[in-house]
Parts: C-alpha cells; sequence; structure tokens
DNA sequence: AGTTAAGCGGAGGCTGACTCCGGTTAGCGT
DNA sequence: ACGCTAACCGGAGTCAGCCTCCGCTTAACT
C-alpha cells in the first residue's frame, strides 16, 4: 500500500470518527470525503460500503470488547455479575454513534459483511460470557445471545430518539440502565 | 371535499397498504403515487410527510387498539395478563409492515406528528393498563410506559431483520413471544 | 531518470424527496 | 342547462445523496 493511500485511509477513518460522534452514523459519505481532503471516488475505493468505513472506525473498540470479555469470563467467578458487566459496556458502546445501534443489529445476523466480520469476535466473547451463566444455572438457557443483543440494541435505539428531542420536558428521563436491568432480571432464572 | 378528491384519497390510502405490507414502509412515496393512478403532486398535497399517509394508514387498527385496551381494562380482573395480551397484540401491529416499529417508536416521543397524534389514544389506552398492574403490585412502578414501548419496539425490529434473511439456516427462530416474555418477567414485581 | 502500477478525484448517472404553477373540473348558483 | 370559480390535478423541475467510471497523477522501484 502506498504511503498515500495509507495517509488517505487514515485521514478518512479519523474524520469519520468525528462526523459520526456529531452527526450520526448517516453522515453523507461525500461530507467525510469532503472534511477529509479526498475526493469521493477516494472514499469508496478504500470504503466499497459504508459498513466498511464504520467497521473500521470501530475495529480497535471490538477488539477492546472482546478482550473485556475474556478478562471477566476468566476473573469474575460470579458469571451473572461478568455478563451483566459487559452488556452495559456493549450498550454504552452501541450508544456512542446516533444510529450505530440499529447498523450492529443489521450487522448481527449477516457475517458476510465487513461489520458482520468485525464484531464477530467480539460477539463470540460475549456470547460464551452468557453460555456460561447459562450453564451455572443464572439465566434462562432458551434465550440465545441473538435475542439480548436484540433487545440491548433496542433499549439504545429507543435512548437515542429521546435525547434527540431537547424539548423533553414533561416525560421522564429514560435510563438505558433501569431498561438493561427490566432485560436481565427477565432472563435470570427465577427461583419462586 | 370534492369527490375526486375524496377519491383519490381513499384510493392513496389503500395503494399505501398493500404497498407498505410488501416493501416496507419506505416504500418510494413516488411508486405508490403511480399505483393509485395519481400524480406525486396530489399524494403530497393530500399528505404532506410521509407520516401522514402512514399514520391515515394505521387509524382504525390504532382505533381498535386502544379499544380493546378498554374492554381488558374493564373486563379481565388480573391486570397482569390484561396488560400482556394487550403488549402481545401491540407487537403484532408493529410487525405488520417492515419499519413500522421504528417509526411508531419515533412519533412516540413526539405528538406534534401526525403519526404521533394518531397513536396517542392508543398509547393512553395502553399506559392506563400498565398503570393498573403496577397500582396492582404485579408490575415494577419505576418503568414507565414509555421504556416497555421502547423494548417492545426493539423485538420486532430485531425479528424483522432476522425474517428478511432466508438464508437463517443455522441461526435460532428468535421468537417475538419469547422476547416479550423475558421482558415481562423482568417488569414483574419479584417475590424472592 | 525512466517506468509503471497504484492511486486520485470529480464529472456524471441514478433514485427518491419535495415544490410549484399552469391547466382542469366538480359542484354550486342562477 | 349553463357558466363560474375555487378546489383540485399532475408532472416538470430542483435538490441531495449514492455510487461508478475513467483519464490524469505520482510514489516507489530499478
Amino acid at each position: 500500500m502506498r504511503a498515500d493511500a495509507l495517509r488517505n485511509r487514515e485521514r478518512l477513518v479519523e474524520v469519520a470518527q468525528s462526523a459520526f460522534a456529531t452527526n450520526g452514523i448517516d453522515t453523507s459519505l461525500e461530507e467525510i470525503a469532503r472534511q477529509a481532503g479526498v475526493g469521493i471516488g477516494t472514499l469508496y475505493r478504500r470504503f466499497p460500503t459504508r459498513e466498511d468505513l464504520i467497521a473500521a472506525v470501530l475495529a480497535e473498540r471490538y477488539l477492546k470488547l472482546a478482550e473485556v470479555a475474556l478478562v471477566l469470563a476468566e476473573e469474575r467467578e460470579d458469571p451473572d455479575s461478568a455478563f451483566t458487566e459487559w452488556l452495559a459496556l456493549l450498550v454504552e458502546h452501541m450508544a456512542l454513534y446516533r444510529g450505530l445501534s440499529l447498523a450492529v443489529k443489521e450487522a448481527m445476523h449477516d457475517h458476510t459483511t465487513a461489520l458482520g466480520r468485525t464484531c464477530k469476535e467480539m460477539m463470540d466473547s460475549g456470547e460464551r460470557l452468557l453460555t456460561r451463566g447459562q450453564q451455572a444455572g443464572a439465566f434462562r438457557a432458551d434465550v440465545s445471545f441473538l435475542d439480548v443483543l436484540a433487545l440491548s440494541s433496542g433499549i439504545v435505539t429507543a435512548v437515542e430518539r429521546r435525547s434527540e428531542k431537547p424539548d423533553a420536558s414533561d416525560l421522564p428521563p429514560l435510563n438505558p440502565y433501569l431498561l438493561l436491568d427490566v432485560v436481565l432480571r427477565g432472563l435470570r432464572v427465577e427461583d419462586r
């Protein structure tokens, strides 16, 4: 890879990161190319689809999440709190850029896309964490990891929408951790 | 309202209904106008925004849902099963057209749009059903109706995505009622 | 210094949202 | 029955964003 190409690639990812943060994941690709000072053709050559660009922006964070899952699986003897903690991290991650949770949910089901492949490892680690909890009898066994991710993604989209309306005067704050708590309680095996 | 205008309006709603059913709620408005045999200008005059059209398509169904909620609140002495049943109906409704659950979630937070106003009554009835359950001590009181709707909408979007991939060979089926059950269990007051 | 493959960039085609205005007509009064 | 006119119609036109294609440029190797 030529030096100029590498420079452009890095610059694009950088600009995309901040553009996603301020304008959400649906920011116009032409706008990103413009801010990065490259032509639209360059962006498309490097990142043929929007998902490719998103995947590049998220790559390190996904590695981190997979790592944390492994550490939690080893060091924490309580599978319940390990998974609970990890899921909160995942939710925080998906809430970083407006629209990201939907894109991730989409990618979950399709490992042929760049984003899907990128988050596969992270998801595998998370799934192991859940399975561990299920085998220990802490969580219901009939609920799959994808089910939990679906619910988590729903939580994030809900919070996103709410925070977009600054005039949320009379409405309650819609705390993502409260919603997560509801899901996790529903997930736990009941010994009533 | 002139007779021809009324005819066109009815025809548009009719066509939109079937177009939404087959192609999802993001169907091109020009396509809908074409199928209805009217100009695009006519569609926009009658329904200035896409939400207006969606609201018109859903109007009767929303009335029905509000009605059912009232009936359930009166006839059913168990507030838990009343709300549970109603929520399943709502989920089934939101799953009718691909993309509807997101639009509804959006509209929930903003009663200034046509769709928001249209579903307000329905939501009020549902909320009363939840409040009744909370006062009876069946459900957690710290969770709002909007929270529950957010989670429900998340369930629906997840199921939508899955059903779009026909090659879901190795993946589990992702049953909406299972997910709903998780949420409802998490919502119930625990007597452990 | 010459060669060349890799890279660049933007013009251009496409689709869909949305507007605007000249022509048309339903439905009223006479 | 026949105007009259306000209401209505329709599509041409504008705009934004996605994406492709190809002639020009240049890094980097010999």
